[in-house]
DNA sequence: CCTACCGATCGGTAGG
DNA sequence: CCTACCGATCGGTAGG
């Protein structure tokens, strides 16, 4: 397979910054990850930074493909709030350490990427506010601060990666089915 | 003021900390900040990490005395639930930068403080989660998975730290509020 | 993918 | 709080 070791490189990347943070893991773990001399690693990827610059735009496009998809077929709110989140939690669950990284280490990279990135992000809020836009003038959703209530979605939604294991009970499924229950209809009988 | 450089010092760490991240932060950036050397810091702390510890257990230790007071004061459990959530939101506002240390930065913590540090934050969610438990039993809540809730529940107090701008229009209490209100009733009409 | 190595920077100490 | 300095480690390059 083309590019397996270099495949293989990211993975452990990804693994090694989810775990310790990009900051705190060094080249030399990698390497050693990898079975080989830090300076070999070069041959493979131009820098430490490049590693995570494609860990986080490939996390970002999943989740904009994500949107894309929801737009496309379904029609009403409700329905495309609960797929919305459905594909959200499938992402994360499917890679929770890139989760990881797409979530808490994008803030390591450099500009313009950072830049770059951001835009990417403020296009996936974007996407989730239109839908409860959307549920507000169907008359199905509650009058509420549309940028407010998208970013308390998107916390819930994200924060299941701190504790999601894969071997758990637990499945993707059931997880966005809870928590999209949780979203439109609340704790409260 | 006794102590009164020692505190400028923590304040300017945890600003840093939050920043940069605890990795990413260096003693001598934090010198810098301070307008002395880099080996002057070690007059008033021990070691980089003890300011980390010194950040992340006051945080805890402030958000377990709310949970006391909450449980001192209220007796039904959506009463607790609003009061709990308003005193959090309010310790997070209060100092975003040490809050975001607290969330984000304690997995540098060294043994045995990170131990220590969990079972504080475990003590915290406990308490959440004995909140729902008498709303399950009082009738007021729905039965769902308790921990789940829980963890829903402090992703969403915890995210504002992302946004929350004390500039910003919204005040700690109507960001609770309207927190309080989605938590207990959700999105949909 | 290796050996050999670079300059820079790291957290921290000794001694005043 | 300073000067002077330590050994360790960092990301990365040259040349094969």
């Amino acid at each position: 397979m083309a590019h397996s070791r270099l495949n293989e490189l990211i993975e452990k990347a990804t693994k090694l910054f989810a775990e310790k943070g990009f900051a705190a893991s060094s080249m030399r773990d990698l390497a050693h990850e990898m079975g080989i001399e830090a300076a070999s690693l070069y041959s493979h990827i131009h820098s430490k930074e490049e590693m995570l610059e494609i860990i986080c735009f490939k996390k970002a496009d999943q989740f904009l493909a994500a949107l894309d998809e929801v737009n496309d077929i379904y029609f009403n709110a409700e329905e495309k709030l609960r797929m919305a989140i459905k594909l959200h939690v499938s992402i994360i669950c499917k890679n929770p350490n890139a989760s990881k990284v797409f979530i808490d280490e994008w803030r390591h990279l450099e500009e313009p990427h950072k830049l770059k990135f951001i835009e990417k992000r403020n296009l996936y809020e974007l996407g989730i506010l239109e839908i409860l836009k959307t549920g507000e003038q169907e008359n199905l959703f509650k009058e509420v601060d549309l940028k407010f209530a998208t970013l308390t979605i998107l916390s819930t939604v994200n924060w299941i990666n701190q504790w999601y294991n894969p071997q758990g009970k637990m499945k993707p499924e059931e997880i966005a089915n809870e928590l999209s229950n949780f979203i439109l209809t609340g704790l409260k009988k």
